[in-house]
RNA sequence: GGGCCAAUAGCUCAGCUUGGUUAGAGCGCACCCCUGAUAAGGGUGAGGUCGGAGGUUCAAGUCCUCCUUGGCCCA
């Protein structure tokens, strides 16, 4: 016999994050994630690489929404089967920590930093990285992202750096590193270059002096004889270190005539567009020309303090073509110094120009006539002595938006340092060809932002003038400058001759090794560099197992990745980094996947941010709503690449729309499972010998696994989440629905429905738990511990050591599918026809009669006793032709004529359409279920029965509703047996209401005491055996007629239609 | 200035790859139902020139071009 026991007690309102933590303690005590992973050792391996997170600063949603992301892959492919080790990582060097802990020592500039000792400072950003990694391992686990944080790679540990060391030996071997200079937003009085982002934050309003200035051609041609260019710049102090001038090559320039104050003529070129922006309207225009017809003209320069020398390469002062000179301000002909802008000086390496550069590190001329001066209080003086060389066409003020530093408000400038650099343009192809066989979510990544930033590849700017990074192990020799890149601890203990395997590989300890050098005998020091801290992150793949120094077998088990997630903006972060690295380094991309995510934004759409108020911490979230509703969020919502919105309202919406859905269902299994001991290893009729709501639930079950398991398995939640969201919703509004009382009426009724019932809904339960278990891993463990380990100790004991649901064959039915969707479109259409004809679903009618599509004809058979249960109809009939009851008239099918007759159509179908009932019926009957002939334009064609569908309309006079192809049409007809059955449906109702009025159980039996307004009611009633069926509905074991005293108590009054009152009263038997 | 993405109901989003003639969902709103999933649940309705303009096609929310607006990235 079946028992009771093992089905636990649901709440009907869960505490959902309650729920959570009792989840994540018994993880923790049977230490389920690493039994998940060790017990797929020997399956095929699945890599997943960790993208470092940074830990500088809490974490916030949006480190969430990677995290869930990068968890739910890994789940899907560890219960399909493979091998996924989940390593941690931590991102631990770079500038956001090193200004973090400037802050809180309230240091202002590097000077501050050496004058505080690094050695001391390093160990701050070592033990600041510290405190924030204990805050990401707390929400790591609440969400429920299994990883290895005990395995966790550290890009600061000894062993990672001499990964990245090993590294850059090998790019120096194969000569792809080099020194150069570098042109870098930079602030002089700090000393220091500024990132990007510290560069947005000193943006201020400025007018500056902007001049215009003549240069002079010198070995023009005859049309251009005697001409001058004209260039302008807000930046004067540049002018003494011209070194090109810049054109676009397929703008026009005009050579322009205009007299000048001393009275002769003047000759000046530029763009066709500017000429009366910049000289006004008192000029004549000689010729135009293509600024292609200036390229290689020679000038004179505007100063001749810094004339490069012989020794200097490259052919200087003459006019190049560039693709950044526009005509929207300027003269359309660009200055160019190469020393002192990001452009000029691309556009100088590839002329081969060379760079004059008069500028010390602290923004101060180093020698001329404005030697010691800051460069821009030097603007005044050589606007002047050009206005002395008569080379000043005007000057005039300008006012536009310039950076300045964040900390000491001075004006930034850019400015070429020594930086060294990885050729990354030597293998530009190869990195074009690797992206190519990248699978990126979205696809357009691959061709739109990633591809086109390689296409428009740079060489890699490695080194960072600062303290607490992955040092770089140049070490150069002070007499010849020769280089030796040391490619470990244990090299460096080689050629300094001294033991320095244990040596801390930062600064300053590294700095003050010193080697000897093996050509000149002189001694070599560290460069003093850092790397970038995307170095560090790009080398992962390999440095996280300490290769090749350590774990060779690791890294070759684990390379590439299968899997790789971040947001998007690190197309030029990350993803590049690990591009570059391992095409240099291997010839492959370290990663064969990448799902790209968009940012998080607050519920109204803005950006999150501190100054703004609106940042959503998560552990509000998740101590609200729950890591399950944040994790569905993140996951159904919209698109992963798009901004997504999380608030209050976005989350209530997941958990009562979606997770309480579930639920409800759960507790509706639970409790009657309980009352009736249903025992789940009983033995379960074949799916074929079960009703059609169960055949059907099962076949839309099986349709699920297979949306959901491919969505997973190529990268694409939304189509999989969206595909449960109707699931779940099918599930509880129509299966449930459909079955209540199936599973409340008692087993010795039907005994193999209820045992179908039973299976079926436990089947789906537990299966749906499976399928929910990479997304919402909390609940789903919840309904597997309710539904299968309570009942089952035996069985596997946790949903996430289960494997990947697979439909049963037996469970599918296409048949079974479309015609239950037709039946749930003809109740929508009942119901509509019972709302608009005025008679509520408790009054049974007689019969509806349905048209549907041809093609549905066939399934509706299956499917009619649901609609007319749930319509609450005696009968539903199938109207056709033969019943004379329906209309038919034509609609054409574009789909089939569009290809038939072509731009003749439209004219067919308006023919079709035109038809009237008398007409169709007549070609209908001509036609004789074969071909149709329609004539049209005098033209006699013929339309095969895919060209029109025959709509059926019911003629009758009753309610009818209709749309499209189906039409629903009810006999409203109330005849006296219908009436009193609606009276003993208001009755069963009432007596339901009063059970639950007084407090009853649900399976506790009564006696009910009746009384009717209307003489004879009751025993009409009973002679129609409505009164059986109103005991057994509830649970009486007797009923009594007019015994109710008028002032007795708990007596209800229910109305009966239009058979009067009656008054009843329930007691407990 | 360049690149990418987005624009569909009051709001948030599907649909677009494979063009087919009533464009869907949730929320919100209005009205109603249910009362053995009940501090739940359900139904019905209103609400859309699918950002704009051209083009391709018998047929365009869907394909092409241009434009407008917003977002992100780069300069």
């Amino acid at each position: 016999m079946a028992h009771a026991s093992g089905w636990p007690e649901v709440p009907a309102r869960p505490d959902l994050p309650a729920l959570e933590h009792a989840v994540l303690e018994r993880w923790g005590r049977d230490d389920v994630f690493h039994r998940s992973v060790a017990q797929r050792s020997d399956g095929p391996v699945w890599t997943f690489y960790e993208g470092p997170p940074t830990a500088n600063g809490r974490p916030g949603v949006h480190h969430v929404e990677s995290r869930v992301f990068k968890d739910v892959f890994p789940r899907y492919r560890t219960m399909k089967g493979s091998s996924v080790r989940r390593k941690g990582g931590w991102d631990c060097h770079g500038l956001p920590v090193e200004l973090e802990v400037e802050r809180e020592l309230g240091l202002d500039s590097k000077a501050d930093i050496e004058a505080y000792g690094i050695e001391e400072f390093n160990a701050r950003c070592r033990e600041s990285v510290q405190r924030y990694v204990g805050a990401f391992e707390e929400l790591t686990e609440r969400i429920g992202f299994w990883i290895d944080t005990e395995d966790a790679y550290r890009t600061m540990d000894a062993e990672y750096v001499e990964s990245l060391w090993w590294a850059l030996g090998e790019l120096w071997d194969r000569d792809l590193l080099f020194e150069d200079f570098r042109v870098a937003p930079y602030c002089g009085r700090c000393g220091t270059a500024l990132s990007d982002a510290e560069v947005s934050l000193g943006y201020d309003e400025v007018t500056d002096p902007s001049v215009y200035v003549r240069l002079p051609l010198i070995d023009a041609p005859d049309a251009l004889a005697d001409a001058s260019l004209v260039v302008w710049t807000t930046t004067p102090w540049t002018l003494p270190s011209n070194v090109a001038c810049a054109v676009g090559e397929s703008l026009t320039y005009a050579v322009v005539e205009r007299r000048n104050t001393d009275g002769k003529t003047e000759r000046l070129v530029l763009a066709a567009d500017l000429i009366t922006t910049v000289l006004g309207e008192d000029v004549t225009v000689a010729s135009t020309l293509t600024g292609g017809e200036l390229v290689g003209l020679h000038y004179r320069p505007p100063f001749d303090h810094f004339m490069p020398d012989a020794t200097d390469e490259g052919d200087a002062h003459r006019v190049v073509a560039a693709d950044f000179v526009t005509t929207t301000d300027g003269t359309g002909i660009v200055h160019l110094a190469p020393a002192f802008g990001g452009d000029d000086m691309v556009v100088g390496r590839r002329e081969g120009l060379p760079i004059i550069n008069p500028v010390g590190p602290d923004a101060r001329f180093t020698s001329g006539p404005w030697a010691g001066r800051f460069v821009k209080d030097a603007d005044e003086d050589i606007t002047t002595a050009l206005a002395a060389a008569g080379l000043l066409v005007a000057s005039r003020p300008y006012t536009h938006t310039y950076p300045f530093c964040w900390r000491c408000k001075q004006p930034l400038i850019y400015w070429a340092k020594p930086s060294w650099y990885i050729r990354t343009t030597a293998r530009r192809d190869e990195l074009l060809a690797n992206n190519a066989g990248i699978g990126w979510s979205p696809e357009h990544i691959r061709d739109g932002r990633f591809g086109n930033w390689l296409e428009n590849n740079v060489d890699w700017a490695l080194s960072r003038d600062r303290y607490w990074g992955t040092p770089l192990p140049f070490w150069r020799c002070d007499d010849c400058h020769g280089v030796t890149v040391v490619r470990s601890l244990a090299q460096l203990s080689e050629l300094s001759g001294e033991d320095h395997t244990g040596t801390d590989p930062h600064r300053p300890f590294v700095d003050r090794i010193t080697i000897p050098c093996a050509d000149c005998g002189g001694t070599a020091h560290r460069v003093p560099g850092v790397a970038d801290a995307w170095f560090d992150s790009g080398g992962m793949p390999f440095a996280q197992w300490g290769y090749p120094y350590r774990g060779r077998a690791e890294f070759e088990r684990h390379y590439p990745a299968d899997y790789i997630c971040e947001a998007i903006d690190q197309t030029r972060g990350w993803f590049y980094s690990l591009l570059a690295e391992s095409t240099l380094l291997f010839g492959d991309s370290s990663f064969r996947n990448c799902v790209c995510l968009g940012h998080i934004v607050d519920e109204d759409g803005r950006k999150m941010s501190k100054s703004v108020g609106n940042v959503v911490d998560p552990w509000t979230i998740t101590e609200v709503h729950g890591a399950d509703a944040l994790r569905w969020l993140m996951f159904a919502d919209g698109n992963p690449w798009v901004s997504r919105r999380v608030g209050t309202q976005q989350l209530d919406d997941v958990v009562r729309r979606f997770l309480l859905t579930i639920w409800n269902t759960h507790v509706f299994f639970t409790t009657y499972a309980r009352i009736d001991g249903f025992d789940p290893a009983s033995p379960a009729p074949a799916v074929a010998d079960r009703p059609i709501t169960d055949r059907w639930i099962l076949a839309e079950l099986a349709a699920t696994i297979d949306v959901v398991d491919h969505g997973l398995d190529r990268y694409d939640v939304s189509t999989a989440t969206r595909r449960l969201e109707r699931f779940v919703d099918d599930l509880s509004n129509w299966y449930v629905r459909r079955s209540r009382r199936r599973f409340w009426r008692g087993v010795d009724e039907d005994p193999s429905d209820k045992a179908a019932a039973y299976h079926t809904l436990h089947t789906v339960l537990t299966t749906l738990a499976q399928l929910l278990a990479p997304f919402t891993p909390f609940i789903a463990e919840r309904l597997w511990q309710d539904l299968v380990v309570s009942i089952d100790p035996s069985a596997v004991d946790s949903v996430h050591l289960t494997d990947f649901p697979v439909a049963d064959a037996s469970w599918r039915d296409e048949a079974v599918v479309a015609a239950m969707a037709t039946g749930r479109r003809l109740v929508e259409l009942g119901r509509q026809a019972r709302t608009e004809s005025g008679h509520r679903v408790r009054q049974p009618l007689a019969r509806a009669l349905v048209s549907v599509p041809g093609r549905d004809a066939s399934g509706l058979a299956l499917v009619a006793d649901e609609i007319a249960d749930e319509l609450n109809l005696h009968a539903v009939d199938l109207a056709d032709a033969a019943s004379g009851v329906v209309d038919r008239t034509l609609k054409p099918n574009f789909r089939a004529l569009g290809p038939a007759f072509g731009s003749d159509a439209p004219a067919v179908a308006a023919a079709l359409s035109a038809l009237d009932v008398a007409g169709a019926e007549e070609l209908l009957a001509a036609a004789d279920g074969g071909d149709l002939a329609l004539i049209v334009d005098g033209r006699t064609l013929t339309l095969t029965a895919e060209m029109f569908e025959i709509v059926e309309q019911p003629r009758t006079g009753w309610s009818v509703v209709s749309d499209g192809n189906h039409a629903v049409a009810l006999d409203t007809t109330l005849t006296p047996e219908l009436e009193l059955e609606g009276a003993a449906r208001e009755l069963v109702r009432g007596v339901n209401e009063q059970r639950k009025a007084v407090g009853l159980d649900l399976a506790d039996r009564i006696d009910l005491d009746l009384t009717f307004e209307v003489a004879g009611l009751g025993e009409r009633l009973a002679a129609a055996g409505l009164l059986d069926l109103l005991a057994r509905e509830v649970l009486a074991t007797r009923i009594v007629q007019g015994d109710i005293p008028d002032d007795a108590s708990d007596v209800a009054t229910v109305t009966l239609g239009t058979l009067g009152t009656a008054r009843l009263r329930v007691l407990r038997a």
